[in-house]
DNA sequence: GCTCCTTGTGTGACCGGTCACATTCATGCG
DNA sequence: CGCATGAATGTGACCGGTCACACAAGGAGC
């Protein structure tokens, strides 16, 4: 119990030492749990820290030891829903390992400014956790500089992940894959895509999936309509896709996009889902209370922000094994927005 | 420029010191910007500074200095749409400022568990931003010890903010009031409430401002429904609302709690808004884009955000003036979820 | 009985910065 | 010309922990 009520510097481990009568050495080998503590003197120990409410200082330990208990989120945003969930994990996990969790915004996906906010949050200490979903990510997974631990959460394994530079991913190329198909099998002659930004120059695994089941049902590929994150982008895309009469399903690579093609659809007066079906991606908590409500794929953000961090844990401390990736299966969900397509033409 | 490529422990202040021939206080000097340098001599630091690759040990400046230029924000989740942006904008602020960011989740409302989460976020150093939404939030706010520099994000301001403590908050108050007129403007005897979990057992801004616009006009004011944060609670509390046929207006304590009514209505076949009228609270991306598109309150989460780093800063240097909190009033969005009362009876 | 090892504890240096104070040198002024 | 003054720089201690090592006491092995 700590009587005295007023504000004091607080309480270092000589204080401690000083009031259980030991050396601070021993306090040090208390708090850190070292066997060779005889338990008289431990318990002397911990009542002294108890009583003068002692709290290991985070900055001398992260300077004396090297080591700083803590991880930082790199992220194009925090208000989607994807990548916010992403962090929830992050923290959750974190907390439970008692980790400190640092934000870092890439506001710009601009080279050098993508760079020096790599080297602010690598500045913090302890390691890097980077969400790269977009360009401004990937570019900031690239610029970190060698020796940083560093776990990117990515769309799809570009190459197969190192074991000091680890990855984390859900299965989206199977996730479009399953989509497309399930579209497909409603009897629409084809699948039209609305895609997120893509990560890199190359096909993201969202839009690789679902050209794989247009090609495998020897169903017609359309190009891509190229969206932006948020649901006027998916509206743009949407108003173009209604004009033409032979869509009859898109598929949009996430439900904030969905949202703005459903719209669209029926400014438009095209109905959904009698004339045209729509598919999203995400899950997005608001997706289900949609009139109609939208036919979507679930994905684990959280789960995949915990891996991360665990991941991430695992390469921090060298005891702590490397844990596998335990990304779940994205999960279908069929709801209003999906029926057959119509009949004839 | 640094021409060895391999790994070595970064340089500190006295590898350039060395490297520029004076002494370590020289560059301490020149790195704070203290002006009695000669500027030959701070010529050949920066250089040394440069071809070093020096960075600024984070931990070792928090150790020495007492100051860890950096915040935690503190709150109940980061996945809702204002939390995020709150989020977002202190990260902004804080970015400009150099300042790290920190995120720190209250998973329960639970005394304990929240007075725990709180010292863990004290001990990063630093200053803390609460967000006292709901009751997790307000009981971290409790929470914090003396002599931590906190800024609250509140709702409302229950007693004048003092200057070692202080908030910020948009105006809810007025936001439901105008929200609640308008649509009693429409011709609706009354306006139902449904209302987000209350930040305390007293009542919530948004609860006051919507009563006091009824009680102005002289309409009835029934009881409000209580909901949760989600789309799910707002489906629940549309359902029960649209039993009764009396209902004509219905405002929401958030744009999802909004969209659950929607849905609600729309299983039960009520028209919004020729037989009903709903209005949200936020301005969430979405809305916008929902069928039918819903009139709602803006509210400037961002710039809310922004506000509280920017107040925590000055509290934390005393250089920096303690600035004004600049809260932009809320702004009414009229879309079309909400329409005159329907004719007669 | 003596060495040797183990257990428990203490001492000093160190991590990479900051701070308070000492020191040097050039300059202004009576 | 001598001395106070201030600019420019250096020295040592310190922040609060950890680490490597020294050292005392007690038991095992010969």
């Amino acid at each position: 119990m700590n009587v005295t009520g007023h504000t004091r510097s607080p309480a270092s481990i000589r204080d401690v030492a000083a009031a259980a009568g030991v050396s601070y050495q021993t306090v040090s080998r208390v708090i850190n749990g070292h066997p060779s503590v005889r338990p008289a003197t431990r318990e002397r120990v911990l009542a002294a820290i108890d009583e003068l409410g002692f709290r290991r200082n985070t900055a001398a330990l992260a300077l004396a030891s090297g080591r700083s208990r803590a991880v930082t989120v790199l992220t194009a945003n925090t208000t989607h829903y994807g990548y916010a969930s992403i962090l929830q994990g992050v923290e959750e996990a974190a907390r439970a390992a008692s980790y400190a969790v640092g934000i870092s915004v890439l506001e710009s996906a601009e080279e050098a400014a993508v760079a020096a906010e790599v080297r602010r949050a690598a500045d913090a200490g302890g390691g890097l956790i980077v969400i790269a979903y977009d360009p401004a990510g990937v570019g900031a997974l690239a610029a970190v500089p060698a020796g940083v631990p560093v776990v990117g959460v990515v769309e799809t394994p570009a190459s197969p992940p190192s074991g000091d530079r680890p990855w984390v991913w859900t299965d989206d190329r199977e996730a479009a894959y399953e989509a497309t198909r399930h579209l497909l099998s409603l009897g629409h002659e084809t699948v039209h895509y609305v895609a997120i930004p893509s990560s890199t120059r190359r096909t993201s695994a969202r839009t690789s999936g679902w050209r794989q089941a247009l090609k495998e049902a020897g169903a017609p590929q359309p190009r891509p309509v190229q969206g932006s994150w948020g649901p006027a982008g998916g509206h743009a895309a949407g108003l173009k896709l209604a004009r033409d009469p032979a869509v009859t399903a898109i598929l949009c690579g996430n439900d904030d996009l969905a949202l703005g093609v459903l719209r669209a659809l029926h400014e438009t007066g095209r109905a959904v889902p009698d004339e045209v079906s729509v598919a999203g991606f995400d899950d997005a908590p608001p997706s289900a209370y949609l009139t109609p409500s939208l036919t979507t794929v679930r994905l684990d953000f959280t789960g995949l922000g915990r891996a991360a961090f665990a991941l991430l844990h695992g390469v921090l401390e060298e005891s702590a094994p490397v844990a596998p990736h335990p990304v779940s299966v994205p999960e279908l969900v069929v709801r209003e927005s999906s029926g057959r397509a119509p009949a004839g033409r």
